[in-house]
DNA sequence: AAACATTAGACGTCTGATGTTTGTTACGGC
DNA sequence: GCCGTAACAAACATCAGACGTCTAATGTTT
């Protein structure tokens, strides 16, 4: 393809190896990396060089650099930061409708391929959900939904489905729901969470996309200026 | 919310601004940004900053940078890139559900704004599509068909979704169309198209999400290994 | 024990120099 | 007059060194 006298530039192959030690597990969500003078002893290059890659890797999503501190990776997938961007500037009902098709979607194969391992974790995850809604405990229903949401993503089978929710978790989730919890919200339809799971569990994929459907409409309802 | 004598890294203020420029349409797709020297007199910054701004924008596919030549805009939206080399990672067949996901929605809401224009033009593109395959060009024929699935997703009145559209189409549409073409592909259900067009016509959104389904679930069996 | 001062480490930015690649131009041969 | 080659200039790539600023940890004082 290419000549073999020339070569692409240093900094992407840097981004390639912080991205594969990423991917990799070598350093896990939360922690930090090394430091700028470590990482250039180990990937021999100067520091300018270096830092682009960081930038670049950083801009995705994939790490915060906290100055006086470190870096600290924050994804795994370098989806989140980019898309979390583009999000925010688009109006909270357009990310609703796109929320709504990949529900539908993962809805549907979740149920296609119903595993009875994962039924009784999704079933755990409602009795949670249900139990932090009727004490009180925002935090934790708001945490349990959404780990029942990317369940159900895991559970399609798609892998690609599953790091899409996790990519866009806090927007989905994070920052829109909150909103609506001071304006008298009242969980979202309390049994439709339920009906869908019953739907997974009996195989029944369309039935799966009907309780969605039903769900993410009333949802729409909470909408501000809607 | 933060202490006054603190301030944001300079790289992030300088890569707001070059995003702000290519919104703005300062520099149109395909076109060559002013040179380094030239940023950095406008911008008052120094080499490396602004080559960390650069980079981090030229990764996630707004920009391409080309080593003695300049640095060229190659998309309105900078989630292209990351998304494209997401998406690469994952089997053809988890993104093409992905994408069943978006174009369902996308037909759902284009017919419930339908409008006699949009719909005029459509017909338009179907017939150039239509008379492109018939005459065995299938470069053509793949770009009226792309041309069409981009109306319906902006039909829909849903910047996102449209956003999302045109940053994926390289990989929904370029890559993979093109590998089925060799092995006797048919043009996906040559009549599928026409009986969207006329779900969204007729504001049916329900029949448009079932011609949807109907042409996505015939072009999944001429996936590879199904 | 709490509040303050110090310090070491880490990122942020700038400057200057040099290497590589690419596009253009001028020159000489045909 | 045409064409290939060499020289030149422009632009990005990389390196090295220096200094500033911020954070977190530590130590000191009250």
């Amino acid at each position: 393809m290419n000549v073999p006298g020339v070569r692409p530039p240093l900094a992407d192959e840097v981004v390639a190896r912080l991205r594969e030690a990423v991917a990799s597990g070598r350093w896990g969500v939360g922690e930090k990396i090394p430091s700028e003078p470590e990482l250039i002893a180990e990937f021999g290059v100067s520091r300018g060089t270096l830092r682009e890659a960081i930038k670049a890797l950083a801009h995705a999503g994939l790490f915060e650099v906290l100055r006086g501190d470190g870096t600290y990776v924050r994804a795994t997938s370098e989806i989140s930061g980019t898309a979390q961007r583009v999000f925010r500037e688009h109006a909270d009902e357009d990310v609703l409708q796109v929320r709504f098709a990949l529900d539908t979607q993962a809805a549907r194969l979740a149920a296609g391929s119903a595993d009875t391992a994962v039924v009784a974790e999704l079933r755990s995850l409602l009795a949670r959900r249900r139990e932090s809604w009727e004490s009180g405990d925002y935090a934790a229903w708001s945490a349990a939904d959404w780990e029942f949401h990317l369940r159900v993503a895991e559970a399609s089978g798609n892998t690609l489905l599953h790091e899409l929710y996790e990519s866009f978790g806090d927007v989905f989730h994070g920052t829109k729901m909150v909103q609506r919890l001071e304006a008298g919200f009242d969980g979202c339809l309390a049994t439709g969470h339920e009906e869908l799971l019953e739907a997974i569990e009996a195989g029944d994929g369309e039935a799966a996309v009907r309780t969605v459907i039903a769900n993410l409409d009333y949802c729409m309802g909470w909408m501000p200026g809607r």
